[in-house]
DNA sequence: GCCAACGTTGGC
DNA sequence: GCCAACGTTGGC
């Protein structure tokens, strides 16, 4: 899941503990939020400054009404801070790694919340242990 | 600040 | 239902 930095960083939702990941206006980022369930795990990318995966999130709560419109096609849900990654892993990393090649961040990049393999998450978080 | 990618809108 | 025009996002 994507958001600009400056805007809402991942230290903000630490400071936060808890906050509602809502304004998305694109379906298939909507769809991919309604797949999230209760406990699922996500990574959090700063787009734009820092260009980096820095955290891991989990879902605290499943899609609702996003409360920030009244359209009723629009849902958010809610994220809570789980662990900040020692070291961002960065998107130039990203790219050079051939195991990364398919990740939707790469393949769709304007998509601001997209889907993740197992592989490809545990590959994030080997490339984030390393310095 | 520019541009590529791509989603959305509206005319036909 | 197609497609051109337009708007937005995000990397560079």
């Amino acid at each position: 899941m994507k958001s600009e930095p400056d805007v809402f960083s991942y230290d903000d939702l630490v400071k936060k503990k808890r906050e509602h990941w809502d304004g998305v206006r694109n379906y298939t980022a909507r769809n991919n939020m309604r797949a999230m369930k209760k406990g699922d795990i996500a990574l959090f990318y700063h787009s734009n400054i820092d260009k980096a995966v820095v955290g891991i999130m989990k879902i605290v709560k499943e899609a609702y009404q996003d409360p920030t419109t009244e359209e009723t096609a629009w849902v958010c849900v809610d994220v809570a801070p789980k662990e900040k990654l020692k070291n961002p892993v960065s998107l130039v990393s990203i790219k050079s790694n051939p195991k990364l090649a398919n990740m939707k961040l790469i393949k769709q990049g304007r998509l601001s919340i997209s889907d993740i393999t197992k592989e490809e998450f545990d590959e994030i978080l080997n490339m984030s242990k390393q310095a």
